[in-house]
DNA sequence: ATAAAATAGTGGACTTTGTCCACTATTTTG
DNA sequence: CAAAATAGTGGACAAAGTCCACTATTTTAT
């Protein structure tokens, strides 16, 4: 029986081994014109659809001047659109225009590109053992 | 049975997850007086005892030039002392000072203490279930 | 109804973090 | 021994992120 001392020393070392691989996974955003928080906020309207910044910041817990900043550069590049909501004048509406759809499109296909890699040497049943592990890993420590 | 793309779905849903997992780990460091990288440097030198700036590069894939200030500002607090290796005299020979490693020592109970907190709620059983998913998966994406 | 407090977002000014490149000093290779 | 490679430093800059004051609304409490 292993103690609370030695868990945490190996929550440590899976959490460095897991730092490197996310690391990994997102090098090749590098080489798009968007960084890792603006991919970010693109993934936050895009499955919230219709959202406001307030949601975008909680949802990532983000400076909101930052998030002000950021999504100034998505409207200029025509990736967002911003309007007024009708409920409450001080807050903005965002979403995706079709341009804005395509390069989410694009940059997520990317991405699923990078973890077809990493996985691409391990047979079927291992990729399902994997993606086990990691829901139970989610679920405990969502209790 | 599931697809790849299913897989890589997933994966990707649990990368969000525990990016945030490490995000929240990682922001007390935020207090103390050193970076995450600044952090992570003394950890490689600790764990070396000895080592070569090269071998945190390396290890890190930190830019040698970073790593040279971050190496500077060490130095200059005390943390760590650099002198020449005997073997080639372009390489330095890195080692933590006394007070590096208390200070070292006092990060890294603050970082068990986040992790203690974190699965504090959980049984013991299921804290081993835990680094048991986690052993798993390293050894999967190992291969 | 209305004054005070809270919320939504913007922009200025700044700090921190990280990158690129040229350079010196050694060591290795052919 | 000349050329190429390696180790580290520092200048100059770019990117990422934070803090604060501000305007414009909306909500809350009296």
């Amino acid at each position: 029986m292993l103690t609370k001392q030695t868990a945490i020393q190996n929550i440590r070392a899976f959490n460095r081994f897991y730092t490197d691989v996310i690391g990994l996974l997102n090098k090749h955003l590098l080489d798009s014109d968007y960084s890792l928080a603006e991919v970010r906020v693109m993934y936050e309207i895009s499955v919230g659809k219709e959202v406001q910044a307030s949601q975008i910041m909680a949802a990532m817990s983000i400076d909101k001047s930052y998030l002000s900043r950021i999504l100034k550069k998505l409207e200029k590049d025509g990736i967002i659109t911003k309007s007024l909501s009708p409920q409450d004048a001080r807050a903005l509406s965002i979403s995706l225009t079709a341009k804005g759809k395509k390069l989410f499109d694009t940059l997520n296909k990317a991405s699923d590109h990078q973890i077809g890699q990493l996985i691409e040497t391990l047979s079927s049943a291992q990729q399902q053992e994997l993606v086990s592990h990691m829901h139970s890993i989610i679920s405990i420590l969502n209790k």
